[in-house]
DNA sequence: ATGACCCCCCTGGGGGGA
């Protein structure tokens, strides 16, 4: 099972670079983050056509989630529990056999201190809250996504430049190991313990071309799913591309269940 | 890490991203 997950920072003005690599790499589940439509305006026949169904979580404007697939899902969740308040489209579950896939988008949480920050911890603790529900139904699973967090500096091009920031700051990569310290798996760093890549570049300053990136996508694996991982690699082809995201999709392959 | 971008709103510029 393939699948993969990019934050295309808006789908309509993506659409011809998601569906070019949609073709080339053939994931059987695609996450989609920052669609930034309503579900209504998601370009679900482009996909179809490819041979996806698409489940989208939506909102105008900004945030929005989607689980596109070759298969069709059991069941599919949105939102995160633990505060009816939230309005912003930021998390899908949907369940493939015996796995449930987690996409979700977590917030910046820039500036710091702030209630954006606030808002960013907050929707920390209910994830993790979420990961110990499916870890304590001992039900395979996956989070994947933009996580909005570099677990260490080597995952940064500047550390020294971003150690204030919400990506890097002391209490976001807390909450990341609280998150790992569950029993969950970052499948990237686990088959490339000494690799330096990203998955974000910035638009400005000449950041792609002086390769000034950030690790902030990643895949989170249930005990179940670590035993089954075969590999988690980074493609910064689309990167590289006219009308590109900022990020770049990062897939990761389970073998079949024993 | 903002001089330097891009996308959203839907037209003149503000909000947001990371």
């Amino acid at each position: 099972m393939k699948i993969a997950s990019w934050n295309v920072n808006s789908i309509k003005a993506r659409l011809a670079n998601a569906t070019d690599w949609v073709r080339e790499a053939r994931p059987d589940v695609l996450l989609l983050q920052e669609i930034k439509c309503q579900d209504a305006d998601f370009p679900v026949l482009e996909f179809q056509s490819l041979g996806y169904q698409v489940h989208a979580h939506g909102q105008k404007s900004y945030n929005g989630v989607a689980v596109l697939s070759r298969e069709k899902p059991d069941a599919v969740r949105t939102r995160l529990a633990g505060d009816d308040a939230d309005e912003q489209s930021r998390y899908i579950e949907a369940d493939f056999g015996g796995v449930t896939v987690c996409g979700l988008y977590l917030p910046n949480g820039n500036p710091r201190p702030g209630e954006k920050y606030d808002y960013k911890l907050g929707w920390m603790r209910r994830l993790q809250a979420r990961a110990a529900e499916l870890l304590a139904e001992e039900r395979p699973f996956l989070m994947a996504g933009d996580y909005n967090v570099c677990p260490l500096d080597v995952d940064v091009f500047d550390p020294i430049g971003f150690a204030e920031d919400a990506l890097c700051w002391p209490d976001s990569r807390r909450a990341f190991r609280s998150l790992l310290n569950l029993g969950l798996t970052e499948a990237w760093r686990a088959l490339h313990p000494t690799k330096v890549d990203y998955t974000f570049w910035d638009y400005q300053a000449g950041a792609w071309p002086k390769n000034n990136g950030l690790r902030i996508d990643h895949f989170l694996l249930s005990p179940q799913l670590a035993d089954r991982l075969v590999s988690c690699e980074i493609d910064r082809n689309p990167r590289g591309r006219e009308k590109a995201s900022d990020h770049t999709p990062i897939i990761c392959e389970i073998a079949a269940a024993a």
